[in-house]
DNA sequence: GTAGCTTGTTGACCGTTGCTCAGCAAGCCG
DNA sequence: CGGCTTGCTGAGCAACGGTCAACAAGCTAC
């Protein structure tokens, strides 16, 4: 008698989709967005090759699909607390920032390098995800939003992506100075 | 009597190798690294792809090559200028950073992409190259380099690559103001 | 000039991977 | 039971990275 080893489920389309989007988040932390395979995807998932493509067009439909149900998980995490002052957010922006990527330090690495990757559409997302971010930071300060403050809060924010990324692979000072550090030069950009 | 078409040539190693890196550094602006194909390149070179793997041991040997003479062609053209004094070199610097950026747009994009990207390897070449840079600024200043003040950089060097990525696309302020800018905030992140 | 060495160069072949397609089979309704 | 929808698979193709044995161009030595 032989351990059946595992014999595939019929599931629903919704399920089977959900699932193999779960397989990717989960893999991100290891391996770069478009390096993963089909195929193991596909095993993991106790299914087979083709049946991915029964759900997602294309490699690419796939981790595009991935790649923006991180950056969904992100953009929730960061948005703003109701019932909070307004100039508050901000700085609570910041501090589930710091938080997050202290957390999910590979995972986000590998989220943001994936996302700055070659792939124009996998930038795409990124590109969303950022303009996402610099509405929520620009409304945060109740500001109103032309083009030149928004490059500026765009900048300031690859600015914090980078020196955070450090900061937490080599803590050079407190993070409350961290914050307050990146909070400084928002304000003082946005004054000058 | 037929046009033969382009005899094969027997060139010497050095030549080939200067060839096909050359090849890859014109394919730079129009397809991100790791996506250069072997065959294009072979193809493009007149050669065939037996030969390029004759001098480069893998597509990931060759392409970081190319990534690697990206980045020799970019800090000599930043390299400070001698005779200089020094409070000037940074700002030389910066100023031919943003020509550097106007002028070659995509190639740079594609550059800092392929370089943020997946793989490891160009990423890590990256990386060498921000260090340098790094290095340049802090002699430039004259200033000693501790950690901080390297995260301090580092950082902001990631701000003056988007907020002039992002000018160029759209100049929301004068040349002059920009530059202006990105030196004030380095001296005054310095400071405190 | 021809034998022989070095070395630039190639074509044939292999394994992997993204992707297609015809068709099987599980569940459900009549 | 027959027939319908639909989750699912296996065989197979094309493109790409990579290997290998062998050819051939140019040089030197006799």
């Amino acid at each position: 008698m032989t351990h059946a080893p595992v014999p595939p489920r019929r599931r629903s389309a919704g399920d089977r989709r959900a699932q193999l989007v779960a397989i990717g988040l989960e893999l991100l932390p290891t391996t770069p967005v478009q390096e993963l395979t089909i195929d193991e995807v596909a095993r993991r998932a106790g299914i087979s090759r083709s049946l991915l493509f029964h759900y997602f067009a294309s490699k690419r439909d796939y981790y595009t699909a991935v790649t923006r149900a991180a950056a969904d998980v992100l953009l929730e995490h960061l948005a703003p607390r109701p019932g909070l002052p307004a100039d508050e957010q901000a700085t609570g922006m910041l501090e589930r920032y710091v938080g997050w990527v202290e957390t999910y330090r590979d995972a986000h690495l590998s989220f943001v390098r994936g996302a700055a990757a070659g792939d124009p559409w996998v930038a795409g997302i990124y590109e969303e995800t950022r303009e996402a971010l610099v509405d929520l930071t620009l409304t945060a300060l109740e500001l109103p939003d032309d083009a030149r403050r928004r490059q500026l809060v765009r900048a300031w924010f690859a600015f914090t992506e980078d020196l955070v990324i450090q900061w937490v692979r080599e803590p050079t000072m407190e993070r409350a100075e961290l914050v307050a550090l990146l909070r400084g030069f928002l304000t003082s950009l946005l004054d000058a």
